[in-house]
DNA sequence: TATGAATGAGCATTCATTCAT
DNA sequence: TATGAATGAATGCTCATTCAT
């Protein structure tokens, strides 16, 4: 009897954990077809029929595991940034100069962004409805990201690393201006990576003018 | 006789030029109500229906103005676009140094866009970067505007004001940067201009690193 | 007084006739307008501005002078028909032999259909339509045409001239038959006018088998 | 296992081939409604809504079916045309002497026509001749249908069968006056087919005229 | 769990018609 | 009388979402 219920009782948790994994994997390919989608033609031609046929599954079975389109849409671009966040948060508590640690987190984002073009895009579009009221959800990842910076460079004003500047304004103004670049990088491919990191964090630390002696 | 020929001339000039006054008044309108539209739901939500209920006009009136959807929004767009392009130009033809003409092209994006807190946003939904073939016309403002800028950054450069940086980059960083704290500014309104502007221009001159000896 | 109101009363008829004759006029000028349209564009693409452009005056203008499109689209083409079947009427009264008289009434209808190409497209567009019960009106002008000629057949076989044949269906059978001859004439503009007469006359008199013996 | 196996292969071969059969049943549905509301209300009046009301489906379906609307109407017709032209193809074919051949398909295509008296209608709707170029290929059934009339009627004349007249124009004409009694038909149910059929052929045959002598 | 046929609200656009001028 | 700006119902079509299987 015992080995019985137990036998069941495993089965059981075997098949029910099979069927997470399964249902993991499930959201996984569909996620990553509607990145894919998006980034092809663009987020108001990402429909439901588009990504489904994409992912190989019937248009229903996105119902299964998204509420419904924004849901699907919103996980497609917050779990690939979960991933940039970690990375940065990794760099960034790094016991090393604040030059080499900025200059490490723009390379990480460049070379994040240059392995995921399609995530890029994904974000650009996602920018689009940011100011509906409806998708104010969509931009948790991004403010999570901007707190982490504000946070840091608050910190490095603190320490004395850094002149003082009002720290959310700077990781906004900081974010964006990158941003803008990692966009860009996105229509020359192949452009060195370093370039672009170095020229960012030099203009960041020291500013357009020339120093007067030093 | 002179005189009725007069008075008749006057009379048909007169209506004419109200009629064409009547006509420019309402493009206005619509195109104003389009950016509020636009602001408040974001431009895939912006449909006709919407921007004509929020002009206070029926759907067909749109199409007597605007030959489609495109050409409204774009006009919607374009036209406080120009505007702010001629301001931009204005600031930076003045023969004072780089640092006062750049707080000046600060304050003055600051104040334009306080008090066209639509077109900021208009501007952001502008931004959409699908690759559709048909919308490419909607970047040429924004474009126009980089262009200057790197003219400018570039000149600064050849002239020994600043250090060189890559012009065009420099500009996109430049202007992607102020946007998002132009964006912010929304959130909290009543901010004093001269602040924003301030250490944004001083972080851009000088960089974050405190000045070794000066 | 007498002749003051005389020639008020000269003058009144005067304005008041000559009122009439440049509202008729005015509709004749429309009516062209929308045959002109109609043959160029199709009836579906003959939209009131369309005519409205054609003819020189307002949109509104149409409505002074017709109830709406309908009503305009009928005298467009009504009154042209009317023109044709006075022709038929007075082609058909003549004291000929029935070959002659037909003959003479197939080279009418081909000569003013040629000289009316616009016509012929007019009817043909109007066929359109002419199922829908809202527009049996339209049938009206086709109808007399068509009892005139089954009146015509009716009183040739009574006369020992034709065979019998039931004269509405007959009338109907010819009518469409040539009509469908004179509609393939717009395609192959050039082609003789008797050519065409003749064959149908004889096929209608003598039939396709070969007389026997005569 | 075997029996499993074919159970499976069975039943999803009957699955499949159920589907197909409601898919075309949903189309013929769709086809046989948008011919009644073409017959009703005309081609033009023919909207996609109508079609859907009368099939009892929503809107959206007839694009399931259907890429458009022209798609939907050339559908509408040209399926129960090709029906048609089979069976007079057949009839034409039979080794009888013209005058019964001839008859033999003025019956078939008055029973034919009695039997889906929408499809007349269609028929008409579809003779619009919109210089349109879009709409050229609703002209290819009716195209077909005369193309095997006016090879009969040329072989008939080279057989000795017949006097020679100008075949294409020959099939038009016939065509067009039959297809007008089948129009008048409709008004008047009941009416024997005979009738119709004889009077038709006779006076093709042999014309109007009395024979002189024989 | 997976399907995909069906739905119907929504979209951009057109156009017959009205009406203040 | 003439105008033409304004209207809004209607059109063809798309697509997120549902639900019977």
């Amino acid at each position: 009897m015992v080995s019985r219920l137990t036998q069941r009782f495993s089965a059981g948790v075997a098949r029910e954990s099979k069927a997470v994994l399964v249902g993991e994997y499930r959201r996984e390919t569909i996620e990553s077809a509607a990145r894919r989608v998006i980034a092809r033609r663009g987020l108001p031609a990402a429909s439901m029929q588009a990504i489904a046929a994409e992912a190989g599954v019937a248009k229903g079975t996105l119902y299964l595991y998204f509420r419904d389109r924004d849901d699907l849409l919103e996980h497609a671009s917050g779990r690939i940034f979960d991933d940039l966040l970690a990375r940065a948060r990794a760099v960034l508590a790094e016991p090393r100069p604040l030059r080499e640690r900025l200059t490490a987190l723009v390379r990480t984002e460049i070379e994040f962004c240059d392995a995921h073009r399609d995530f890029l895009r994904v974000l650009l579009a996602m920018q689009d409805v940011a100011s509906d009221a409806r998708h104010r959800r969509k931009r948790r990842h991004y403010a999570r990201y901007l707190e982490l910076l504000a946070a840091h460079f608050g910190a490095a004003a603190r320490s004395g690393e850094t002149r003082a500047f009002p720290p959310e304004r700077l990781a906004l103004f900081f974010a964006e201006g990158t941003s803008a670049i990692l966009r860009q990088r996105l229509q020359e491919p192949g452009r060195a990576v370093e370039e672009d990191a170095e020229w960012i964090v030099n203009l960041l630390l020291n500013g357009l003018c020339p120093r007067r002696r030093s």
